[in-house]
DNA sequence: TTGTAAGCGTTATCAC
DNA sequence: GTGATAACGCTTACAA
């Protein structure tokens, strides 16, 4: 560092003490008018700029949030980041977005980030193949605040936000079910997450309860080329296909997309389609893809409040659900 | 923090000094390997974790990068990231992802949080609306490496990696205006960014060296909803509505296609389209839409070897460009 | 109103 | 081989 201007050299160039430079500066009460205009000039002028090892050394802690997500590329994520910078730049505190690449080794590279660096609190989405959750445990011996959020694990000790899950199956189901088709096949991701068992009992659920005559499939698939090869395979081993799909998320869906027009199939007339969704890709296609929506930016909002809470000292560990509401479109 | 394990409790518990045990930890040669193995152990069962905090007070710098991108939603940009972690990891960094929301104020205070934590190094894509460029002259003095990509500035003193905007434009009238479109809408971000200027350039250029007789007009936009609206307020004014459209970017695309969508109007029958892309979006629409593709990858892996040479001492400022290349789709 | 000094956890230099 | 000790830059009792 060339030039580095630190509150030492303040104070040697004004003849006061450390303390008082620094104290100047934070607009301490007990510092005369004066010295606290000469020192804020001063510093101005030698763009002082604290340094945060220091502060933080002192403090023991950072003031940045740090979001862990298996992918940065995706809509539902960008407005939970969108709603939970907002809330963080409120309190003066920032946002790190780190992504896991659905890496469980990466994902824990990132953790270890935060604990040596003592981030303020962690949002966590889990990747599809998280299931050492010992790196999130330590969490708690450091009392860093952890919320898992949308992609959660199982384990009930830990503060959960997500999607009522279940419902927005149901919903689908409810929509998915009621319309035309005769042999519906459902796309779902890792079916080791809590999201896609509870999505996928929600729609089967509604199914058994109201004695579905349909064929109903379900295959399952971690990522977006994996979806289109999972529809493909289906289609390819059944005489009769379905007319049918129910994706279960955006990424999900990029891949039934990418199948549908390898299969050269026509929306809504050769195959209907509805997915869960935060809104923004669906409206991109024609026609527009119908969709159970799920807020991104109302979970951050939430895994928001939840986080603030533990930071205040709540102990108690619990989940917290948002609703979903349906959105038609022309793909049904 | 509750339980902290730090050099000086583990040196407590083994009665050796503080240096013995940061020493041992780090398999230093001149420590007995009975030292060794007992630090290492107690380490271990203590869950001691270095504190980054006073480990970069002392070093006087971080092991992490810092990328800034105007949205972390963007397919180009999710390449770039993979790139650049990808190497970061490879020589023990760490990397964090901040969004500055194409607010310059938000791009401002991630600036800030870099200086004040002196990352190691950081890699801009700017704003929209990005015009004062102190607070990236500021890293100059505090030694902390700058890359800007994809989005630069037009200011020659700092060291860019970009797409060959200019021949990926040229490249896209070549393919649109030998095509049988006769009235060539362009759609384009923000007018004050090199990235735009120089793909309009080319492709105009393209459009005059050939002495094309087609009609030719462009709209500016600078995020999804204006290209949107930009599109819909060219038909609405113009009774000769466009049979092609030409957009720089996915973000571009994505609003035009959203107004495609809304005049109901079919690709590419109705309306030809072409557009700027890495590649993904392009090919999840039927028809699959045709693209000249950059590879936002290859310009992560490109900044990073700059970022190297930087950090490595170089002092010279220069501007690289990433060449790019025509994926015929459908949408022609 | 201002200064002194201890301490945050680590690394590195020197001495033994 | 190991231990003292200073230093990184800042905050905050406690003195003066």
């Amino acid at each position: 560092m060339r030039n580095n201007a630190t509150l030492k050299k303040i104070s040697d160039h004004l003849n006061v003490s450390i303390s008082t430079v620094s104290r100047a500066l934070k607009d301490h009460p007990d510092v005369s008018p004066d010295t606290k205009k000469r020192v804020k000039e001063l510093a101005m002028l030698m763009d002082y700029e604290p340094n945060a090892f220091a502060v933080n050394l002192r403090k023991k802690h950072s003031n940045v949030f740090a979001i862990i997500v298996p992918e940065i590329s995706n809509f539902f994520y960008h407005s939970f980041v969108q709603a939970v910078e907002e809330d963080a730049r409120r309190i003066g505190y920032s946002v790190m977005i780190l992504q896991s690449m659905n890496d469980p080794e990466v994902e824990e590279q990132n953790l270890r980030l935060c604990r040596h660096n003592h981030v303020a609190g962690i949002f966590v989405a889990i990747t599809n193949k998280t299931t050492d959750l010992t790196p999130f445990k330590k969490l708690e011996a450091i009392d860093i605040p952890l919320v898992f959020f949308d992609k959660v694990p199982t384990d009930d000790t830990f503060n959960k936000v997500s999607i009522a899950d279940y419902e927005s199956g149901w919903m689908a189901a409810e929509h998915l079910l009621t319309a035309t088709a005769k042999h519906v096949l459902l796309v779902m991701g890792n079916n080791k997450l809590s999201i896609t068992r509870r999505r996928e009992e929600g729609f089967t659920d509604y199914y058994h309860k109201h004695q579905c005559k349909k064929k109903l499939a379900v295959v399952y698939a971690d990522h977006i080329e994996e979806a289109r090869q999972a529809v493909l395979d289906y289609f390819a081993a059944n005489k009769n296909t379905p007319t049918a799909i129910f994706s279960m998320s955006d990424e999900i869906m990029c891949g039934v997309l990418k199948a549908i027009h390898t299969l050269k199939l026509q929306i809504p007339k050769d195959i209907q389609l509805l997915t869960i969704s935060n809104g923004f890709l669906p409206t991109l296609f024609t026609p527009d893809i119908s969709f159970v929506k799920t807020s991104g930016y109302d979970l951050g909002k939430l895994s928001f409040v939840r986080m603030q809470e533990i930071m205040g000292g709540k102990k108690f560990v619990r989940e917290n659900f948002l609703t979903s509401s349906y959105y038609p479109g022309g793909s049904m």
